[in-house]
DNA sequence: CCGTATCCGTTGCGATACTG
DNA sequence: CAGTATCGCAACGGATACGG
């Protein structure tokens, strides 16, 4: 929950911006923020379920420390689930939630309007 | 320009994902990070041109460095105007460009994506 | 009025080693 | 296999003072 209501959460940038600490955009940003949190999104997104060290494979150049912490992140903020199988050895998956199901579509407009710009300068 | 294409630069995030140095999700994610950039594109977003010290009022908080530095990156990346009225005092004014007019209807799909992350949390 | 210059603390991230 | 723990650096951003 928001625990101060600034000028503008409740339409977003709508009115009253600049919005400040309680934008909902700043939050929507910061949960996608980060530098490996779209890889593992976009990785997820693409391949579906797919296990830890799975997951380190196809993002290259990522270390555990951020690959670990970045997973806990975005489960804690309710964008993927975390299923263990207690087999021997442990497997565990990681799979998106609905919520970015709604996310990636517009990721993917922003991504376009990424494109443009890049081809632009 | 990209420097050296990657893997889905070309169709973003369609395939052969997660994307790293050259996404253009990364690309764009760029464009509008930092502290201080939504806020900025927000304030000139609702109220149009404005001026350095009139930024700076409204976005409470933000430091002439701060204010200085987002203006000129926004400027370099094609984002928004500066045009200068040589009069006594200086008068400076900002503005959007196109580019920002496609970017803002994105940004407001992400914030009420972040306000139902928050409702739902 | 519209910024720059300098300094400095904080945070993010990488590297490496280790564990249930 | 799926992670933690610890350390260190570099980038980011804040505070303050100054300049065209």
């Amino acid at each position: 929950m928001i625990a101060e209501p600034n000028n503008c959460y409740k339409s977003p940038c709508n009115n009253k911006c600049p919005c400040k600490d309680y934008c909902p955009l700043g939050i929507a940003l910061k949960l996608i923020g980060g530098k490996w949190k779209i890889p593992i999104l976009c990785s997820l997104h693409q391949d579906g379920a797919t296990r830890y060290n799975e997951l380190k494979r196809k993002i290259s150049g990522i270390t555990n420390t951020m690959l670990a912490s970045s997973l806990k992140e975005l489960e804690n903020d309710g964008m993927l689930y975390r299923k263990q199988y207690d087999e021997m050895p442990v497997r565990v998956e990681y799979t998106l939630t609905a919520a970015c199901d709604e996310l990636m579509p517009i990721l993917n407009q922003l991504a376009l309007w990424g494109v443009k710009m890049n081809n632009a300068s």
